[in-house]
DNA sequence: TGCCAGGCTTCAC
DNA sequence: GTGAAGCATGGC
């Protein structure tokens, strides 16, 4: 298959500047299963265009990666994995010594983990998380990705990437500036005011990732919470999705049903602490896969 | 056809 | 501070 993707490549690279032409960038990698992070609930514009060659769309960037076994194919510019993709993958995490720590008596997390082997928690920019897990409240992951990819398309800029048309994610200017009736016609709904109006409130300096970066846990998810539309679930998937704090722990209807049912005395926290955000992705893919 | 989805804001008390 | 009501839409 990256023979294939090699002569387009080549064929597409032909007159372009190298540093703006794609390469093959071969890596050899454990605990990483891009089908299992597709189907996480963390992002919403990865597809699988045929076994084991992804297509992802993350802010304005395009990846193109295939897979054979722990052997994978990046295409894209060296400069781009090493400056943006490789922490978006959270690829010089080692997930390996984070599972050793799980209780080997709770089957059922055992059982979650080596269920969801590969996962890894992404580094997503801060304006497309907050805006994709708006959208996510009350609604299924399939309508979530269709949502998110009309929203695209109608306000985001069309990129290039080889002769490859794409839509990057929208802008908070954009969005904040869009036409409410406009944004309900990308089958929002309701929440299609949280989004324009939260997107108002970052342009005016809430939630402002440098300050966030700054701020414990509790007051970044404070501080995420004064949008309008973010309450304590989806502050929870900014801070773990996107800020990599890895202690939040959202809890949205699968995870209650999940705790309520398996732990009936209360998750242990004390023994996750600041990893629990991570079971918690384990724990949800094995109630929704 | 009806329930439910990676919940939130508003309002009454 | 707490609890109930209302919210858009489509997947299953």
């Amino acid at each position: 298959m990256h023979i294939t993707l090699r002569m387009r490549l080549r064929h597409f690279g032909c007159n372009m500047n190298p540093e703006d032409q794609n390469q093959v960038i071969e890596k050899v990698i454990e605990d990483f299963e891009p089908e299992v992070i597709m189907r996480s609930g963390q992002c919403f514009r990865m597809t699988e265009e045929r076994p084991g060659t992804f297509l992802l769309i993350a802010g304005s960037h395009l990846l193109r990666l295939h897979q054979e076994g722990k052997k994978f194919f990046f295409y894209c510019r060296k400069r781009e994995y090493e400056e943006f993709w490789k922490g978006y993958f959270d690829l010089d995490t080692d997930y390996a010594s984070i599972l050793r720590n799980v209780d080997p008596s709770d089957n059922y997390l055992m059982h979650c983990v080596n269920n969801a082997s590969g996962l890894r928690i992404l580094r997503q920019d801060l304006y497309e998380t907050i805006i994709t897990f708006i959208i996510s409240q009350r609604n299924n992951i399939p309508r979530i990705r269709r949502c998110v990819e009309n929203l695209c398309r109608r306000y985001g800029l069309q990129m290039k990437n080889e002769g490859e048309c794409y839509y990057a994610f929208p802008k908070p200017e954009s969005l904040a500036q869009a036409n409410l009736s406009d944004l309900q016609n990308c089958n929002l709904g309701y929440r299609a005011e949280y989004v324009k109006r939260a997107s108002g409130q970052i342009l005016e300096g809430t939630a402002d990732p440098k300050v966030l970066q700054g701020m414990s846990d509790a007051d970044a998810k404070e501080e995420l919470m004064k949008l309008f539309g973010v309450g304590t679930k989806v502050a929870d998937c900014v801070l773990l999705f996107s800020l990599h704090r890895t202690g939040a722990f959202p809890v949205d209807t699968h995870i209650r049903q999940v705790l309520d049912k398996h732990y009936p005395e209360g998750f242990p926290f004390e023994r996750y602490e600041g990893s629990a955000g991570i079971l918690q992705q384990y724990l949800f893919y094995g109630e929704v896969n």
